[in-house]
RNA sequence: CGCGGGGUGGAGCAGUCGGUAGCUCGUCGGGCUCAUAACCCGAAGGUCGAAGGUUCAAGUCCUUCCCCCGCAA
């Protein structure tokens, strides 16, 4: 595999495995990844993990806000790629860019496709509480996630587990599954499997509304939604990042404290809430929490 | 220069119009008890993020800096 010349197009740290195993295994010619954006306080503009790392390897990176520019386009073309991999990149790219290279392009997408096709497979396959997911690699096509499917690789989600070690552990299965691919690409072993339509389902981008907890659910659909969400679910004004299912018997979102543990009712059965935050304050165990401030009636609903 | 909140004994919080700091928990010692994570008594532990300034006097006002957090992106 030594030959093939391959461009990476990637954003996050979760496409990061990827890019290093084939900097391992091929020659990178180039990287393509999202611009420096504006983050956090102060609005400090800040370069995308495989920037970073690109950069620490020496290797040619770009950044256009378009990929699907003319120019872009071009400039690619003229690198003569063997191959494109794209790991959750951020952009769409056109069926111009999808013919350049010979051997296409490969996605590697975290989910066991055609279930959960979109930009949050990960978290989406938490909240609806899956058992299993995994990742795929696929042979894209101009639509979204629907590329033929080359190989699979199944993860379990236990029932505790929650986004960063299940997101850990698909990069890294996400970054071994991709050299399979190439190295079945290139003995011709691959047989790409058309995607069945009907079986499909999207994992849509998360908006806040996704975090707003709803005590009338079931116990069992807030954890998983917490588990999912890893500190962007919310109850009031307070984060929830760790919840635990509870026997207490509780009318939904009603509040018992005791011995330093906080339960909370829901539509169906009890929590018992592990790690909370409240506003301007750093996340904190549910005892500490309780030690210093009261919760009362309304606690959920008042400031 | 995006908007805003905060840094107070080990932990979480109070501290009003400036007068050298308090609560809950924890820790340590003692007591009660068949016993206890329960209860009672007591103790230790704080340069109030840092530096400077105003003042007779600053956690409390002013200035600068460091760090943390939320929103928005």
């Amino acid at each position: 595999m030594d030959k093939l010349k391959v461009i990476f197009m990637g954003t996050p740290d979760f496409a990061v495995p990827s890019l290093a195993a084939l900097v391992d295994k091929t020659e990178v010619i180039c990287v393509v990844t999202q611009p420096d954006r504006p983050k956090g306080r102060g609005h400090k503009l800040q370069p995308p993990p495989v920037k970073i790392f690109a950069e620490e390897n020496n290797l040619r990176v770009i950044q256009p806000p378009k990929v699907k520019a003319r120019a872009v386009v071009d400039e690619l073309a003229v690198l003569q790629p063997d191959l494109i991999v794209v790991v959750a990149f951020g952009q769409i790219l056109s069926q111009k860019i999808l013919d350049i290279p010979r051997f296409g392009c490969i996605n590697v997408h975290a989910s066991l496709l055609p279930k959960y096709r979109g930009a949050a497979p990960i978290e989406w396959s938490i909240i609806r509480g899956e058992k299993v997911t995994g990742i795929t690699t696929m042979q894209m096509n101009a639509g979204l996630d629907t590329g033929d499917i080359l190989l699979q690789s199944e993860v379990k989600i236990s029932d505790e587990m929650i986004l960063p070690e299940l997101r850990e552990r698909l990069m890294t299965v996400g970054a071994d599954l991709l050299l399979k691919t190439l190295y079945k690409l290139l003995r011709g072993e691959l047989q790409p499997i058309k995607q069945d339509d009907s079986l499909s389902t999207y994992a849509p981008l998360l908006t806040r509304e996704t975090g707003l907890i709803d005590w009338k659910k079931s116990a069992r659909e807030i954890h998983d939604l917490v588990r999912g969400l890893h500190g962007a679910a919310r109850a009031g004004k307070f984060k929830i990042w760790r919840t635990r299912l509870a026997a207490e018997n509780l009318s939904a979102g009603e509040i018992k404290i005791v011995d330093g543990k906080f339960f909370v009712g829901t539509g169906d059965g009890a929590l018992e809430i592990l790690e909370i935050q409240a506003p301007s304050s750093k996340k904190m165990s549910a005892a500490d929490f309780l030690r210093g401030n009261k919760v009362g009636d309304n606690f959920w609903t008042n400031e």
